[in-house]
DNA sequence: GGCTTTTGTCTAACTGGTTAGTAAGTTACC
DNA sequence: GGTAACTTACTAACCAGTTAGACAAAAGCC
């Protein structure tokens, strides 16, 4: 929490932004929440723009870290608590208020070369993530040997993604949403033959 | 196209809205766009969020007029004409600008009773309509029998949402989601003996 | 018909409030 | 004394909503 400056004013514009939400954010939030003026903002950060770009870019680098430590013995495990991070983790992701400012933000994207970079960035790792544990799924024979791991990604990815949406245009239960997603992997990644013990 | 000044204003916010995107839409771009006075929207509309509120009703009635055009003589048929005109569908929607603005609302959902609420009829309204389908293709044997209307739909509708919210956030192709929708709908819903035809 | 009054539609100009960004100066440490 | 870190006070722009009134058509009245 020793943190210069500078990063001290990204984590307060995470708190920020959840607070006001991405629309209604101002430098005076962030700068109320650094216990810092208005001014000192602009000394970090040039303006407004350079500042999210920055903030982007700090978050990026925390949720690469979070799906990192992903952990499980085999596929099926590592999918299932990537689901539960990406899906229900309320500690990690303190919930809806940062989900509908990440919403927000990209809303943004078709607006800003920079938002729409980063959110790219994030699209990617997420997809690339679930395609390479697909990926080892099939190679070891747990998932479906027909499964395309590339495909399966990225319907995955957009699945969530939906799923994400949902949750915040029409306040729909995150868990149901997780457990539809799961049902589908176990039903259609995971392999005739061994999974008929599961049912 | 003679309408009254209602809903000509109306209609001016849905052409304001694709130029400016909802966060930047403001009463004068809606008034320009009608070639009338600010205050001449503000006399037919008593704040921006009364007008805006009237103007996602307009827009459900168009949306569930389209979506009760769809035709086909088999299930099957509904929902692929069905994922076309809400994934595809170029004509009948103007495209991204419309779509990101769709998407900024769904991000204000939380901070508005009045707009979370009518989202949430044109996100029941599509899942009623999945559901429907979905259940008649159970029920005549095309689709698998242990598909359940409900759940499928869920899915699809999340999957649709996730399609929309990518295609803005990180430009992802339509077409591409297009086709790993009706795939899944293909492999997963069409009952197996029926199918075998089809590969 | 001619006259006044009312009503509906509309506008230019203004108000009050907000915001990003700036300029000039202050404090604190080396 | 110089520099880095910071603040107060400001500007210029923007926007939702209001006010006061223009203009025309319709209605009521003689």
């Amino acid at each position: 929490m020793d943190d210069d400056p500078a990063t001290e004013i990204l984590e307060a514009t995470y708190r920020a932004l959840c607070q006001h939400g991405y629309a209604d954010l101002t430098i005076k939030d962030i700068a109320d929440e650094a216990d810092r003026s208005k001014a000192t903002v602009h000394y970090y950060y040039d303006s407004k723009q350079n500042l999210f770009t920055e903030f982007l870019d700090f978050l990026y680098e925390r949720h690469t870290e979070q799906l990192a430590t992903i952990e499980g013995d085999t596929p099926r495990e590592r999918l299932g608590a990537l689901f539960e991070l990406v899906l229900t983790d309320e500690q990690a992701n303190p919930g809806q208020e940062f989900r509908t400012a990440m919403l927000e933000v990209k809303a943004q994207a078709p607006y800003d070369d920079a938002i729409q970079t980063r959110l790219t960035w994030f699209d990617e790792f997420l997809f690339e993530r679930i395609r390479d544990i697909t990926a080892a799924g099939v190679e070891s024979g747990a998932f479906d040997e027909d499964v395309d791991p590339a495909v399966a990604a990225d319907f995955l990815v957009t699945t969530i993604t939906g799923a994400h949406t949902r949750r915040v245009a029409v306040d729909y239960s995150a868990e149901r949403l997780y457990e539809t997603i799961t049902r589908y992997a176990e039903d259609h990644l995971v392999a005739d033959e061994p999974t008929e013990a599961t049912h």
